[in-house]
DNA sequence: CAAGCGTGGGC
DNA sequence: TGCCCAAGCTT
């Protein structure tokens, strides 16, 4: 074992957090917080990895949970395809492979959901093999410790880390490596700023010898966000309001909204055609509610919502009368969260 | 294989 | 405030 590894695993002994998932023998346990981690941070993810296996405490509870409720336990979390992956990789362990987890890292990878890293991750963690992991934290701690030059993301820099973190491995001890160098990227090899006078490798490492741990790793420059203009209608009709489901696939798949879609400059103008040719829903614009605005990773939207009035639906597919009390039993993402929580407020003060 | 996919926090 | 980023995967 090399001294870099001893190093690291020396000081994860003394410095691992006490997680809900970490030194839980359930390999079920590691597999949802690998799945909520994936671009997550853990403060985030504490919360509702306890409300999730509470619900669904086996993969035979997941298995047998209704979509719906899936995606309500999800709501916040993001990158919904997570809990949808989640909940058919459940249907298929427990139809094809007698519920339990595989352990190698390449039946794991036919699982819908989980790529390379997660498979090293559960394989690991809940297994003990010897499966070499990389993420994000693992990434920047080798291109600070060795120097890489390479553009992240790039082939050649991908073909590098992936080679050092199979080389490095300590066999035997993967699982505590690999976490020990998340722990590190998360607390010490931060992005900005790290704390490299704490640093328990800071003397094998390349680039802070150079003093150039903040120019690494090499980032490729980034394209601007667009900033869309959308118009929602908030459409009411014997004290219900006109809910739609989002497609399965694309952004906020299987969520429901207020119908709303795109406009070029005018949304009072155009609301009303645009509600008839994404929903087949004729509709009377009315008084403005208020606007939000939201940044998704690649457009910024705001939102400008009216009140309006049903004057004709031509289908139902997709669409759903909603009580104002039950508008909670809808996955939303959080514009429409947030139309929700308004309509139910002004509706209290009534 | 570049683009799409959410949200919250840090600075 | 605006921008960057975060325990990635899919198509």
């Amino acid at each position: 074992m090399s001294k870099i590894t001893s190093r690291l695993l020396n000081w994860y002994q003394e410095n691992k957090r006490t997680l809900p998932w970490r030194d839980h023998p359930d390999p079920y346990a590691v597999w949802v917080s690998e799945i909520m981690l994936q671009q997550t941070r853990v403060d985030t993810i504490i919360g509702y990895f306890q409300r999730w296996m509470e619900k669904f405490p086996s993969i035979e509870d997941l298995a047998a949970a209704d979509e719906q409720d899936v995606l309500n336990l999800w709501e916040g979390l993001g990158y919904y395809s997570r809990a949808r992956n989640l909940h058919k990789a459940a249907k298929l362990l427990l139809a094809e492979y007698g519920a339990q987890l595989p352990e190698d890292t390449k039946t794991l990878m036919k699982l819908p959901g989980i790529g390379r890293y997660t498979a090293a991750a559960v394989s690991s963690m809940a297994f003990g093999h010897d499966a070499a992991a990389l993420d994000g934290n693992i990434r920047r701690v080798y291109a600070r410790v060795f120097n890489v030059e390479e553009p992240l993301g790039t082939k050649d820099a991908e073909n590098i880390l992936w080679a050092l973190a199979e080389d490095i491995l300590p066999k035997g001890e993967a699982g505590d490596y690999n976490q020990a160098l998340m722990d590190l990227g998360s607390a010490i090899c931060t992005p900005r700023s790290p704390s490299c006078e704490k640093c328990p490798i800071k003397q094998d490492c390349e680039a802070y010898q150079l003093d150039i741990q903040e120019m690494r790793p090499v980032r490729k420059t980034k394209k601007a966000v667009p900033h869309h203009i959308h118009a929602g209608a908030v459409i009411v009709d014997e004290g219900k309001v006109l809910l739609a489901q989002r497609p399965q696939k694309g952004l906020l798949g299987g969520m429901w909204e207020f119908p709303n879609g795109r406009v070029e400059e005018n949304p009072v103008k155009e609301l009303a055609s645009l509600i008839w040719e994404g929903y087949q829903v004729k509709i009377k614009v009315g008084n403005p509610i208020g606007e939000i605005d939201h940044a998704y990773t690649h457009f910024k939207v705001t939102e400008h919502v009216f009140l309006c009035e049903l004057i004709q639906l031509s289908q139902k597919e997709n669409l759903r009368w909603a009580n104002l009390k039950e508008l909670d039993d809808y996955p939303m993402g959080k514009i429409d969260r947030e139309i929700a929580k308004r309509l139910q407020t002004s509706a209290l003060s009534n």
